[in-house]
DNA sequence: CGGAGGGCG
């Protein structure tokens, strides 16, 4: 234990600590700062008056990180050493180190704004920056002026990024850590290559046949590319004349994969054997692979971002940042010295790399966040010019606002309502959270239960194999799995999951039906959760139980798509007359599709229904709706409505400019588009109406 | 008809 590097700076954090509210750390891979820095303020004395809160924003972290510091201290995991993950709880009144996720810090926030349980709040691998992590990182600034002498705060960050923190925490002290990696030599390439999957492929050949013994790590983009590299790999070592270098076997390593083959990783080759793993990003923090000696950095990753003005996701591939470079550089000297193998030049890093990764806040819909924020009731606070470290856009802010309006979670003030109140309480996006409180006075809160549980887990339903497979079988009668009654993907999701709960939960009947185990049984524990939480909001009896196939699926689910319709209110399609287009209602003009994958059916003339809400965007790189549910077009007025007294500088609290209105994209169809549509007579009329209304409001602007 | 990096309540 002594020769962990921190404990020789034991005497300075403390010293540091005891003379500054905050203070940020600079602990490098290997330094022990998380199982160390509780430890080191409990021996201290800091757990006296609190708690020490340690947050990771991953839950096996948390897990594991809480294990050890138990084993260290030898007690029970629980006692004075115990976690908080979502579903579970493992602490008692005894606890001193508490180990949890930044979520559930939030969520405890939430209940406690000044966090009084707690003495110390240690937010580590904050320069992953999280969403959460960043929100708590605000709520942190303001928590040491509000609670100042009692309480202190400390904030794990990379070299790069160390001084950026310490600036926005007024100048606080930057201690650094030194780690325990081995030396990594760093190599690059000449040139950027044209195929960075055929320069991989050379570079590891090459490696395995001049290199001593260690294992290759290979950070590709996603699961197509390292799919074709395991492949040809796998083709150029069988080819390889036996005897001439030692055996190599290839290990592809990506979040679909089922975690039987995902765990294969974490087994030591056989003798002479060198493994090659291709993985994605997933290998820089989620999953820490031993016996790496050499990495292959592509260079490149597969990011998410969110463009507020489109309301749309895409999914891009970008250069890393100088963090995550070095991040995939130090994989390789875990063990011992390693080398790492950059195939782009040393300028492209110096000249091209930003310094730390896009933070998450500044490429997410910023709805949850906001609509959080708001319910902390803060008086001191005000959202548009709430301190982040990266503030997000201020487009970024009122496309939240607005669709918090849209959603009934906001008045026209921007003041959080009651219904906002309530749905802040649940661990769901807004739509979702709002489709629960509608479905809840329409009486089909079980069902509204299970389809929120169901998106919650959506991505982690279908198994990975199986996954195009699945997406054929659920246009295919051929399967047992429902189709959503030709009403969309929502309605699909609920009826296999009544199903599912017919078989009594039966395991065999999820691999029967190409449905991932842990999704499912995560979509029962999100659906308990939910339910206890609107249990007790309702203050009664409420009936949650799953009813099979019941009253609403005689009713065609309509109350149940009607509250869909309501909680989407800010995610609302319309059909093109002539075609299966739509046009996205309340955010710049565009015309999106729905995603091949969805059940929803078209009529016997061939067409889509006139409305659909959706539950996201994604531009891959075309515009698809995923999860469309199929709404009519008398739930559609008033969101159309609304959509016209919208006013987000009044939204924004009238202190935010507002550049320029955005165009709203209210229907408006042009005259010569006369193709006739099922509901067409009133439809038109209204819409020439609305139209009139909003080109008469944007000229007195 | 298209494609899914990772993570959290």
């Amino acid at each position: 234990m002594a020769t962990l590097p921190i404990l020789q700076h034991e005497e300075k954090i403390i010293q540091t600590v005891n003379q500054n509210p905050v203070v940020v750390i600079i602990g490098e891979t290997g330094s022990g700062k998380s199982t160390q820095l509780s430890q080191i303020l409990h021996r201290h004395g800091y757990s006296n008056s609190g708690k020490i809160a340690v947050t990771q924003p991953r839950r096996v972290a948390a897990v594991s990180v809480a294990r050890r510091v138990s084993q260290e201290l030898g007690v029970h995991l629980g006692e004075e050493v115990g976690y908080a993950i979502r579903f579970e709880d493992r602490t008692s009144h005894n606890t001193r180190i508490k180990y949890l996720t930044d979520g559930v810090l939030l969520r405890e926030s939430l209940a406690d704004p000044e966090l009084n349980d707690y003495s110390v709040v240690i937010l580590d691998e904050a320069h992953e920056r999280s969403l959460n992590t960043d929100i708590l990182m605000g709520l942190m600034k303001r928590l040491v002026k509000v609670r100042s002498s009692d309480f202190k705060v400390l904030i794990t960050s990379a070299t790069l990024d160390g001084n950026k923190v310490s600036k926005f925490f007024t100048d606080c002290p930057v201690l650094t850590i030194p780690g325990k990696l081995y030396p990594v030599e760093i190599l690059y390439n000449k040139e950027r290559p044209s195929s960075y999957l055929e320069s991989s492929l050379k570079t590891a050949l090459d490696i395995h046949a001049r290199q001593p013994e260690g294992d290759i790590l290979i950070f590709m983009t996603g699961q197509d590319d390292i799919e074709k590299l395991v492949s040809k790999l796998e083709d150029k070592v069988r080819a390889l004349e036996e005897g001439s270098c030692m055996d190599a076997i290839i290990l592809p390593l990506h979040g679909s994969l089922p975690p039987e083959l995902q765990v294969r990783v974490f087994s030591p080759p056989p003798p002479n054997c060198r493994r090659i793993i291709v993985a994605t990003n997933i290998a820089e923090t989620s999953l820490t692979v031993d016996g790496v000696v050499y990495v292959i950095d592509s260079g490149y990753v597969k990011q998410r971002q969110y463009n507020p003005s489109a309301g749309m996701y895409s999914l891009d591939v970008v250069q890393i940042s100088k963090v995550q470079a070095n991040q995939r550089a130090g994989r390789a000297g875990r063990t011992r010295p390693g080398k790492c193998y950059r195939l782009y030049p040393s300028r492209v890093y110096d000249d091209e790399f930003l310094d730390a990764t896009v933070p998450e806040i500044q490429r997410s819909s910023l709805a949850g966040c906001v609509l959080y924020l708001k319910s902390l009731d803060l008086p001191d606070i005000d959202i548009l010019k709430f301190d982040f470290l990266d503030p997000p856009s201020s487009e970024s802010l009122q496309d939240a606002l607005k669709q918090l309006y849209l959603i009934d979670a906001i008045d026209e003030n921007g003041a959080i309502t009651n219904t906002g109140q309530k749905m802040a309480e649940l661990p769901l996006e807004p739509s979702l959270s709002r489709t629960l409180m509608e479905a809840n006075n329409y009486g089909c809160i079980s069902e509204a239960l299970t389809v929120a549980a169901m998106l919650s887990a959506e991505t982690a339903l279908l198994s990975a194999p199986g996954r195009s497979k699945i997406e054929r079988k659920r246009k295919n009668p051929v399967t047992n799995l429902p189709d959503g009654s030709g009403l969309g993907d929502h309605i699909q999701l609920l009826q296999i999951y009544e199903c599912w709960d017919q078989t009594d939960y039966d395991i065999g009947w999820c691999k029967d039906n190409g449905l991932q185990v842990r999704g499912m049984l995560f979509v029962r524990d999100v659906r308990k959760q939910l339910s206890q939480i609107m249990q007790k909001m309702a203050k009664g009896p409420l009936d949650i139980r799953t009813n099979g196939k019941g009253e609403e699926f005689r009713k065609g689910y309509r109350n149940l798509r009607k509250a869909l319709c309501t909680g989407y209110a800010n995610q609302l399609a319309e059909r093109k007359m002539h075609h299966n287009g739509y046009r996205i209602l309340g955010f710049q003009s565009q015309v999106v599709q729905v995603h091949p994958s969805s059940v929803l059916k078209a009529d016997e003339l061939g067409k889509f229904p006139d409305y659909v809400v959706y539950h996201e965007l994604i531009a891959t790189p075309r515009p698809y709706m995923r999860n469309v549910c199929s709404v009519e077009m008398r739930w559609v007025v008033p969101i159309i409505n609304k959509l016209k007294t919208l006013d987000v500088y009044k939204l924004s609290g009238g202190v935010e400019h507002v550049e320029e209105e955005t165009e709203r994209n209210l229907p408006d169809f042009p005259k010569k588009d006369v193709d006739i549509v099922a509901s067409g007579d009133d439809r038109e009329s209204r819409i020439q109406a609305a139209r009139e209304r909003f080109l008469a409001r944007k000229g007195n602007k």
